[in-house]
RNA sequence: GGAGGGGUUGGGGAGCGGUCAAACCCAUCUGACUGUAAAUCAGACGCUUCGGCUUCGCAGGUUCGAAUCCUGCCCCCUCCA
């Protein structure tokens, strides 16, 4: 690959917010040798979504064009909890759940990493036998003023919240991680920059050259509005299954596709102008979604089931039929009859229980959601026979085949 | 160590002796409209054999009656030292 390096900046630029200094990407490319990128996760959050894959992809890139990419793992920093952005002090995480997670982390990375290409480093194995001595040396290097500079150690300061000592290390330690690894360009999240300054004055301050951070910004989650989360429940998992997956992407606003296509597609920005030109011309924007919905189910499942999810998406959506695969399930009993409520809310079916309650299996009847081999049901009176096997649905996702049998 | 504030149904947050299964907001769910879009609109949102039943940090108590009052305990926060 002998792109110019102009052409290399173009690409390593697309979607990312910041870089400081300005100039220095373009300075340490021309360098014209392989250069160390580094990116740290806590492993606190096992189970990773497309969110986190924003900076993931970006290390891809690097990693094209022929640069080193660490993986840093922060098993050490991760007891501490990053304060970044967090109202209130983190707790902190034991030893063995770090270690769980990271495994986790690993596996889910590298759908997009080369991983022979990519170094894992974890940061306790230097400071492991980092002494006191050492820490208080390296806590000399930051003021208590510059600390409560950032935002939101700020506000926490003033609105009378707890900040612990240890949340006044993370960035120390963090900062420590780049001289330690001789990091040329640390790529992080926005909400990380006051992190990834403090380890450019940590580097100059030990006598290394400072590296280059580059901030991407944080995905907003599939309401289009809060930042993607687990917790919030607007994300769009890793490990989701690829119909789920696909689904999750095409009820995104077009709004939001676009910026999803800048951050999480692989195409070319050139590609992706083309695409958005077509869309204003009269393509179904849903077409565009498609694609994109394919493209990245495609990379955590593979060609063939994208293609196969898109299917299943026309089948089930656009043309109303029931999916494909339906859960069946068989109960036994030996009355004749029983109540579609009761059948609805049944403990037997355990996980694939169509309502939580009878209460709700009332409420969801009549309120039209429930229908039975697709024939809307509106009196929840009703009776089912028992033997007999039927396709029950509530709302629109949830299906289950119900085989009674008399015994 | 001292002084004060607080723990309410997923989250936020009212209620402060009966009219409270508990306002309101958010989230969620369902329906309509659609491109499963988004937005919008309408509705639901403890359980129930529809008589009721169990909930307001925990355990007791006062009362005809408590989320609301009293006692003890647990937990969280702030301020002073």
């Amino acid at each position: 690959m002998s792109l110019s390096i102009s052409e290399k900046l173009e690409i390593l630029k697309r979607g990312v917010e910041e870089i400081i200094p300005e100039k220095g990407l373009e300075k340490k490319l021309s360098k014209n040798k392989p250069l160390i990128v580094k990116a740290g996760f806590d492993p606190t959050a096992p189970d990773l979504h497309l969110g986190h894959t924003v900076l993931i992809n970006k290390l891809k890139q690097f990693q094209d064009l022929g640069h080193i990419v660490i993986f840093l793992i922060g098993d050490f920093t991760g007891m501490i909890g990053d304060p970044s952005g967090v109202s209130e002090t983190r707790p902190i995480l034991t030893l063995e759940q770090l270690k769980k997670n990271s495994k986790t982390y690993q596996e889910q990375i590298f759908k997009i990493l080369d991983k022979k290409k990519t170094k894992i480093e974890f940061n306790s194995s230097w400071f492991k036998k980092m002494t006191s001595a050492d820490l208080i040396n390296l806590s000399s290097k930051m003021t208590v003023a510059r600390m409560l500079e950032r935002d939101d150690f700020n506000n926490r300061y003033k609105g009378n919240k707890p900040i612990s000592i240890h949340e006044f290390i993370y960035p120390l330690v963090q900062g420590y991680d780049s001289y330690e690894l001789k990091s040329d360009i640390e790529l992080g999240g926005t909400d990380q920059k006051f992190n990834l300054l403090v380890g450019r004055d940590i580097q100059k301050s030990f006598g290394m050259e400072e590296q280059i951070i580059m901030t991407l910004p944080i995905l907003e989650g599939t309401d289009g509005v809060k930042k993607m989360s687990k917790s919030l429940n607007n994300y769009i998992g890793l490990r989701e299954d690829p119909n789920h997956m696909f689904g999750k992407i095409m009820s995104i606003s077009d709004d939001l596709m676009w910026r999803y296509f800048d951050l999480l597609s692989f195409k070319t920005s050139e590609e992706i102008r083309e695409i958005k030109k077509k869309t204003e011309k009269g393509l179904n924007p849903m077409e565009a979604k498609k694609m994109l919905s394919t493209e990245i189910v495609a990379r955590f499942h593979g060609e063939e089931e994208a293609v196969s999810a898109d299917k299943e998406f026309t089948n089930r959506f656009s043309k109303g039929n029931n999916p494909k695969e339906i859960k069946v399930v068989t109960l036994k009993t030996k009355s004749s009859e029983i109540s579609l409520v009761d059948l609805l809310s049944r403990e037997d079916f355990g996980k694939n229980k169509l309502c939580k309650s009878k209460s709700e299996a009332r409420r969801m009847i009549s309120q039209g959601a429930v229908k039975i081999d697709g024939n809307k049901i509106l009196n929840d009176a009703i009776l089912v026979p028992n033997p007999s096997e039927n396709v029950y649905q509530v709302g629109k996702l949830k299906h289950l085949k119900i085989k009674l049998k008399k015994g």
